[in-house]
DNA sequence: TGCCGGATCCTG
DNA sequence: AGGATCCGGCAA
């Protein structure tokens, strides 16, 4: 596995046409939550919205694994919002938190076992001119609210990308997740936020 | 039907 | 440290 540095990264921002990959596609997505989470590092978010066409890389992630997950949505059943985290891999999970920010997930594992990534940092690399070091700012900067819940990622308006960036064994950083205290053990404690060690894109903390 | 609190972010 | 501001879950 190699592993490009802040250099050819750099070179790749100045050449965004000729960076367009194929959709990462929704097999990808079926398999377990820390597992997609561990691969998505890296990967490259892409949005064709009303700002055109943006992109980034994937810097911070959270896994909510499964109906025991006291922290998930999906803790209290297969209703409300939480109903997509049920359905099959590869579809967008986006909530609206605190009446105000959203959040955007992809939706992971088998039906009726409910699973998610949480996108938390994301390294601008194309379009993209707003702060994205946290999941609110993300979906600010991208244009990604509650329209987007439920489709497909390997639809026309967000997908996933491999640029080749992916983040190495020893740079990826695993911490418990943030903001979930009220889940109580050992739910609080489990180190189910990745990120890539040293990137300014992943939120403060 | 009402209330409580949240996978956040900003301002003071 | 506290407010913004909507929605889901749970108690009554």
């Amino acid at each position: 596995m190699t592993t490009l540095g802040e250099t050819q990264r750099l070179q790749l921002r100045d050449e965004p046409a000729l960076t367009a990959r194929p959709p990462v596609p929704q097999a990808f997505y079926d398999r377990p939550a820390l597992t997609v989470a561990r691969e998505t590092l890296g990967m490259v978010l892409v949005r064709q919205g009303p700002a055109g066409r943006q992109a980034g890389r994937i810097v911070e992630v959270e896994a909510y694994d499964g109906p025991g997950d006291a922290a998930s949505h999906a803790r209290s059943g297969a209703c409300g919002r939480a109903q997509v985290m049920f359905g099959p891999a590869g579809y967008a999970y986006v909530y609206l938190i605190y009446g105000i920010h959203h959040c955007l997930n992809f939706v992971t594992g088998p039906v009726g076992y409910p699973a998610a990534i949480l996108v938390r940092g994301l390294e601008p690399l194309v379009g993209i001119t707003e702060r994205t070091n946290g999941p609110g700012l993300i979906c600010r900067a991208l244009a990604v609210d509650r329209r987007l819940n439920g489709i497909p990622l390997t639809s026309a308006e967000l997908w996933l990308e491999d640029w080749g960036q992916s983040v190495a064994d020893s740079d990826v950083i695993a911490r418990p997740r943030i903001g979930i205290h009220f889940a109580g053990e050992p739910w609080a404690s489990q180190p189910w936020r990745l990120y890539e060690r040293d990137n300014r894109w992943v939120s403060k903390r």
